[in-house]
DNA sequence: CCGATCCGGCCACTTTCCGACCTGAATCCA
DNA sequence: TGGATTCAGGTCGGAAAGTGGCCGGATCGG
């Protein structure tokens, strides 16, 4: 019971928790003498984790950053915290991090009491999806499985729903989990159709682990994203949005101005340049700066914007 | 060096990155006997955190949930990943959890070493404010630095702009941070006016703490969150928007359906119900779901889709 | 059935751990 | 400046734990 280890993890989580522990109040806490605990302190810096301490009165130990992450310790609200962050940036709030954030999330989640789980499922619903015009969504839940057989070798069975419409039930060999341009890919060997495929993973149901396991194939070219870039040469051409705003660009908020290109053109006005694959969000931030302004292009951008101004009016009759 | 603790992480860290490690890998990469391996995991057992194992050919151990969290070992990547999805959590892209959020945020900063710190800095630049009409930016590094002046009761220092815009050096000992319908507020005893105050995080610049630690005073009334609400009655009162628009509810899509209440009214017809503060996102939604509509209330939001409406018109001639 | 794999008891030996005691050094405060 | 507080770490002897080797058993898959 009293394991050492064990002592030590404990010793770990409170100098992770609470900074400035005097040593008389650890070594309460841990049941053991003030030896042991400048002993086990000790073997805490051994193990390349600083432990500061200061002297004197109103002394004590705490934690400090060193080379390596120690291990964490967290309590359930932390790890709850943690899975929801990660599933936000999993689904694309943040750029660049997703397939790393999907990796952790699968750690976490397998590792996590199930009681917690559904605290996690239960926040699900308060969401936020950032980027809900990048792509559609897609279920965290199904991501999680699905990277964990990627990580685990273990055959995958789900329901497929092709772009025709037609459904199927595959039987496939994963290899990797790829995100693009907003939309998650499954790159898999396809037990059935003996061949490498790639699956979007919203169109993608009921994923499930056979438990069985396999030995990885080796993919053709050896990188999964280049692959999944080769197969969707169809991708859908974002629509590059310009439009001119009777308005200084420092006169934009700042929290508007992250969001596309801002370019001053002297005299009060300034030109917007957006990449977008809807026309939804540039109209969101024409609204919100509220300054006249005129549509470059492309035609159907107008028209949309037309369209709805023409629906807004008539809407407050 | 060898430790039996060190061991016992690594091997917690083996098996949270893959599962099914047989036996025998398992004890030469610990480079210690089976025997012994056997015996480190059932004191992993002991410890609560639950090895399974399966006998037979391609057999193995494998970590599972269990009754609490295990301390999770990340690689760099991992932690980066976890540190990035916190902030976009704590800056209040999901509701609920921003408070606890921050608490774990500072806990994964303060041990996180430097160089990776430096990289979730980097990584500031991408994140994309969800909430960003729900309130105004702030600094995640601020922020966990109130925070875990906060936890180790360690006096502040910063400057303050107050509402009318004076800026003043304050030295204060902070108690809470309270999170707020998408503001922070620091909750905090004045050390030089000698009284209780409540900061908004937004307004608040440079703060350090000065490393000198206190004893925490009582709140008066105790509840942190309580007192913030009490100060802050000129709060802003959410706008109630009621729409009602030409198609059933069932037929909005679902990434739109989240964002408000929608009730159908049979008919081809549902009404939506947005509490907001800004009239901005209602109006995202209403260009979004394409459909006509006719503004129900309150007359402000009505003035202001006409106003975008006429503007979007006039921009497209 | 067999072979692979995990399980855990037993034993002898080694290593580590622990508390007690002590000296030293840094820090703070009066 | 001096005393109180607190961390640092050496040494010692007994206690505890860890270790590897060996072995019979259980379980799984083919």
């Amino acid at each position: 019971m009293a394991n050492t280890s064990a002592r030590m993890l404990r010793l770990l989580n409170l100098l992770q928790t609470h900074r400035y522990w005097p040593g008389s109040e650890l070594a309460g806490k841990l049941e053991v003498s003030e030896r042991t605990l400048r002993r086990d302190v000790e073997r805490l810096r051994d193990l390349g984790y600083p432990v500061d301490a200061n002297r004197g009165v109103a002394g004590g130990y705490q934690l400090q950053s060193g080379a390596a992450m120690p291990p964490l310790l967290l309590d359930d609200e932390e790890a709850v915290a943690i899975a929801v962050g990660l599933r936000t940036a999993a689904s694309g709030a943040v750029d660049g991090v997703e397939e790393t954030s999907v990796r952790a999330l699968t750690k976490v989640i397998q590792v996590m009491p199930p009681r917690l789980r559904r605290r996690v499922d239960a926040l699900r619903s308060f969401t936020v999806r950032t980027a809900w015009n990048a792509g559609p969504a897609v279920d965290s839940g199904a991501l999680t499985v699905l990277a964990q057989a990627c990580r685990d070798d273990e055959r995958l069975r789900f329901t497929y729903t092709a772009r025709a419409g037609e459904r199927t039930e595959r039987l496939v060999e994963p290899h990797r989990l790829v995100s693009l341009s907003g939309r998650w890919y499954l790159v898999a060997w396809d037990a059935e159709r003996h061949d490498w495929r790639t699956f979007r993973v919203d169109r993608l149901g009921d994923p499930r682990s056979t438990g069985h396991r396999f030995r990885q194939r080796e993919l053709p070219g050896g990188d999964a994203g280049a692959f999944v870039r080769d197969r969707i040469s169809s991708a859908s051409q974002p629509h590059e949005v310009t439009v001119t705003l009777r308005v200084a660009a420092d006169d934009v908020p700042a929290e508007v101005r992250r969001w596309g290109e801002f370019t001053d053109l002297g005299g009060g006005s300034c030109r917007l340049a957006m990449k977008v694959e809807t026309f939804d969000w540039p109209i969101l931030l024409l609204a919100a700066i509220g300054a006249e302004f005129e549509v470059d292009g492309p035609p159907e951008f107008a028209d949309y914007v037309r369209a709805a101004g023409e629906r807004f009016v008539r809407g407050t009759r």
